[in-house]
DNA sequence: AGCAACCCTCTAGCTGGCTAGAATGTTTTG
DNA sequence: CAAAACATTCTAGCCAGCTAGAGGGTTGCT
């Protein structure tokens, strides 16, 4: 199968495929004698295993890690587990973090519309966000 | 006072400084014969409410709006206002997909630990990722 | 006079995940 | 047999928010 077809099956664009060959998550493949990407059924798999892993949060370099270490003949899911686990470590803490910032912030939002307008005069401050405690990093 | 001395007052680097001149944040202070940049008080008092919009997830360049609108005499605090209800209704918007994320992460990571490694032998997927639903885009 | 610590401008690169376009070659369809 | 639809490689750019380095000049102290 050509590049197009593989592109329409996986649900990407064939530039996709080729930056993703670029950065070696997906093989070279074979070539028609003209020089045309020849894709097995395969490819499909992989390109929607690649679609998958990253929706459920693994940066592309993970998912070529992942990739990699099942091509090794890595039996075992111990590495995807590990992978998946600090990902939600990471989204508990993050979600964490938006929720304190909301909490500024929604607190921000209330004061800026009780806050006389009047009184806002110097130019390199603003009293609506001055006045709030900053909120962690984001 | 001179950039460092800036930079050291408001918690950021002479780099980062001459970047936000750059990009219109910091207005072009007055120079030395030299060609240093001389800063008066006021740009410590500017610079650290964009450190502090910043914080608020005020982006660099919604900040920049913020403050021409002060410059240019604007006396209400409403357009601040409205930028942070945005980000408020964004935040929680995040904070939802964030938490669906989550959810849908949780259940990949306990299957992950459930499953039978040795019958995991396609190269191309991997039972834990490809069995899940896709999350949300992020 | 020498040296460190500061400052200057300018260009280029980083992160991640692509996307756009130029210039060219090939395959398929009518 | 011509046109369209596909393919190729290559370079360059996007977003945001910086950071690094080259190759200089200035200031302040001894």
């Amino acid at each position: 199968m050509k590049i197009g077809e593989l592109a329409e099956l996986g649900g990407v664009s064939t530039k996709t495929i080729r930056y993703y060959e670029s950065i070696d998550l997906l093989r070279e493949p074979a070539r028609t004698t003209s020089g045309y990407r020849n894709y097995g059924d395969d490819a499909v798999e992989r390109l929607r295993f690649i679609r998958d892993a990253q929706a459920s949060g693994l940066t592309l370099a993970e998912i070529a890690s992942v990739l990699e270490l099942k091509e090794a003949g890595e039996r075992s899911c111990a590495h995807t587990s590990s992978l998946l686990d600090r990902h939600l470590a990471q989204l508990d803490e993050q979600i964490a973090l938006l929720k304190k910032s909301r909490t500024v912030l929604a607190d921000l939002a209330m004061r800026s519309k009780a806050l006389d307008p009047a009184s806002c005069t110097d130019p390199n401050r603003c009293q609506v966000i001055s006045a709030a405690e900053p909120l962690p990093n984001l």
